[in-house]
DNA sequence: GTGGTTGCAAAGACTTTGCATTGTT
DNA sequence: AACAATGCAAAGTCTTTGCAACCAC
C-alpha cells in the first residue's frame, strides 16, 4: 500500500491522543498526500468529495488541523487564504511565489535556516519556526511580455 | 504639526490617483503613526472609535488598504488575522514573533535580502517582495521557566 | 456641481461549533 | 458499552460591498 510512513506517523499520533483511526481521516490523508501539493482547504474538498461524496467540509477542517499538528502538513497564511502542503523530514521549505501566475515553488536552503537562526539569537529569542515567502515573477511569466 | 513627512507622502498618493483627503483618512492616519506598532485593523479601530466616535469600521479598512498602497503601512497575516504595521523608506523588515507572549520584535538583515534575492534568480524568479516571519521564544520568556 | 467618500447594515468568504447520529475501540 | 468522530447546519470571524447622504475639489 501506499504512503505506508505516513500512515504510520499518523497512526502513531492518533493513538497516542487517544483518537480514533477514522475512514475519513485515512482519506482526507490519502488524498492531501497523492496531490502533493500546496492546496486551499476548499480545493481539497472538492477532490476529496469527488472520490468519497458523503464527507463533510467540517472533517476535512479538523483533520487538516491534525495534520499540521503531527507535522505531516505545512500550513501557510496567503493573502487568499490558508494553504497546507507537504512537509517532508527534516527539511523545513520556504515558500517563492510568482505574482502573477501563482506559481508555487518551494526552497530548501541551508544558508538561510543558518542565519534566521543567528538573527533570532542576536535578538534574544530562541527560534521555534519560521515562514518565509518570496514574492516575484517566475520565468515563465517574464517571457509573456 | 506631527508627522510632516507621512503625511505629504499620503497626499501625493491621494492627489495622483484622484481621491480625496478626507478627515476620516487623516485621522486614520495619524492614530495610526502615533500607536506606530503592529496591530489588527480592530485594536486601530478601537483606539479611532475612542478619539473620533462616529468613524466607520469600513473607512478603517479602506483607508489602511491605501497606506499599504501608497508603502505607508506594511501588511502581515498571522494565524490570528491580518496585521498592520509601520514602514520605514527603503528598509523592508521582518518578524520576530514570541510564540508564548506574543512580543513583536522586527528585523532589518542585509544578508537575508541578498540571499533571497539571490535564490529567487537561481530559480528564476525576479524578486519583487518577501515576508519572513521568525517565531521564537523571547528572552522574556525563557526566563519564565 | 461632479464624483469620490462615509457610515451603516447587509452580504460574503472562510472557519468553527453544537448536536444528534454513527463508528471505533 | 463508552465515547470519539461525523455531517449538517448554524454560528462566528473578519472583511467587503451596496447605497443614500455627504463632502472635497
Amino acid at each position: 500500500m501506499e504512503f505506508e510512513r505516513e500512515k504510520k506517523i499518523f497512526n502513531k499520533f492518533i493513538k497516542s491522543k487517544n483518537l480514533r483511526c477514522s475512514d475519513q481521516r485515512i482519506k482526507v490523508l490519502e488524498v492531501f498526500l497523492i496531490i502533493n501539493k500546496h492546496i486551499s482547504v476548499d480545493e481539497l474538498y472538492k477532490m476529496i468529495k469527488s472520490k468519497y461524496p458523503n464527507i463533510g467540509m467540517a472533517t476535512v477542517y479538523r483533520t487538516m488541523k491534525l495534520l499540521v499538528e503531527c507535522g505531516l502538513s505545512g500550513e501557510t497564511r496567503l493573502n487568499d487564504g490558508v494553504r497546507y502542503g507537504p512537509l517532508f523530514r527534516n527539511d523545513h521549505h520556504d515558500h517563492l511565489i510568482c505574482v502573477r501566475c501563482g506559481r508555487f515553488d518551494e526552497i530548501i536552503n541551508i544558508e538561510i535556516e543558518n542565519l534566521q537562526k543567528r538573527i533570532a539569537k542576536e535578538k534574544g529569542y530562541i527560534l521555534e519556526n519560521h515562514e518565509l515567502i518570496l514574492y516575484g515573477i517566475c520565468s515563465e511569466c517574464q517571457k509573456k511580455k
